[in-house]
DNA sequence: ATTAAAAAATGACTGCGGTCAATTTTGCGT
DNA sequence: ACGCAAAATTGACCGCAGTCATTTTTTAAT
């Protein structure tokens, strides 16, 4: 097995740096492989030798880009309200809502299909729930559940707030009021009733 | 304004009776306009007057599958315990996880873009919201939050359990295993830390 | 019946993602 | 240096959703 050239480094390289350009330009609904392929200067071809598919660039470009949100969050210490946590997290979900196309994409990429082809953003979803997960186990919120299935909770609500950004019929709050309201809730339940 | 013609509602029924048994035939994934369109023997163009896209034709087609499991859903009583709450939603789970290309559209419709266009699959969203709300007014699980508020965490978990139902990285439980277990600390919380 | 205008239907055409057999480039063994 | 096989690249081509100027059909007024 021959290892890998220098110029597959190169031309993918540029493909990146094209099509970052080029999002950043016209954001990324917009974005064409013909564009990206005719800025890099290689072939429609090369393109697909480097990359599976459209969605696999996307990925990688919004991956990164979610990446870069999560940096920030593990700066900052553990939230000890829930108006904390949801203040800690706008940045992400700003850049998560950004078009309608990349929340889409997130979505359909989020989880991993196969084990073997984990991908960028697949990786952020895991790397989120570690990262929100710590915050749990400081213990500010819920001793009845572990900080794992709070945190896991925690995501549905933001992808759920999200969701309902999107949605002409519950326009009538933001989207942090609306993730307010849900995780006040979830982590600060006031004993209910106990039916099992 | 002249009325609709009534060659325009047999096209149509045409259109959305041979879409139905190459649905049944071959999935949702695999279905492709010109097979639609040559079984009804109209042109190309006919479909795109009758839908805006073929997210449209989806929407009618799933969306009438996702009324027909709310309507057995709305002949039961209300569940008393969160297993029931699961099992009762099990067909609906299983309608709506079938193949990923339907969860999918079901994901980008579930929430109308514009007011104005509200689709079917919208629509049983909020029949879900109403009739699920309903069961938590009987009062058998939380009293410190709204029946609204419950049956839009159900929601959300719901969504959640089925995602992560495509996703290899959480093989491990079952779709209502997982389900059971967000719903039991979302539902019956045994009185956690009350940080505000 | 005749006609005019609206409604419906047509199908060639476009845009764009994705494929693949053929070609060029590269690095390794001799 | 030479030859050869693997790796990388090419671009014509395909599949399929969606468009639109043109034609056909229907309806209502005269």
């Amino acid at each position: 097995m021959r290892q890998m050239q220098k110029r597959t480094l190169e031309t993918r390289a540029r493909l990146v740096a094209v099509a970052t350009a080029l999002v950043a330009e016209n954001g990324y609904g917009a974005l064409r492989t013909e564009e990206v392929v005719q800025g890099a200067g290689v072939a429609k071809g090369t393109f697909f030798a480097h990359f599976k598919d459209k969605d696999a660039l996307m990925d990688l470009l919004i991956g990164t880009g979610i990446d870069q949100q999560l940096d920030q969050l593990a700066k900052a210490p553990a939230p000890r309200t829930v108006e904390e946590l949801v203040a800690l997290q706008q940045p992400l979900l700003r850049y998560m809502t950004q078009e309608r196309y990349v929340f889409d994409v997130i979505l359909r990429l989020s989880g991993a299909a196969a084990v073997a082809e984990i991908g960028t953003i697949a990786t952020t979803f895991g790397r989120y729930l570690e990262l929100t997960t710590r915050w749990f186990e400081e213990g500010q919120f819920r001793q009845d559940i572990s900080a794992e299935l709070q945190a896991e909770g925690m995501q549905g609500f933001v992808t759920q707030a999200m969701a309902l950004y999107f949605c002409a019929l519950h326009e009538d709050q933001s989207m942090e009021a609306r993730l307010v309201v849900y995780l006040r809730a979830w982590l600060c339940p006031r004993g209910g009733q106990t039916a099992v």
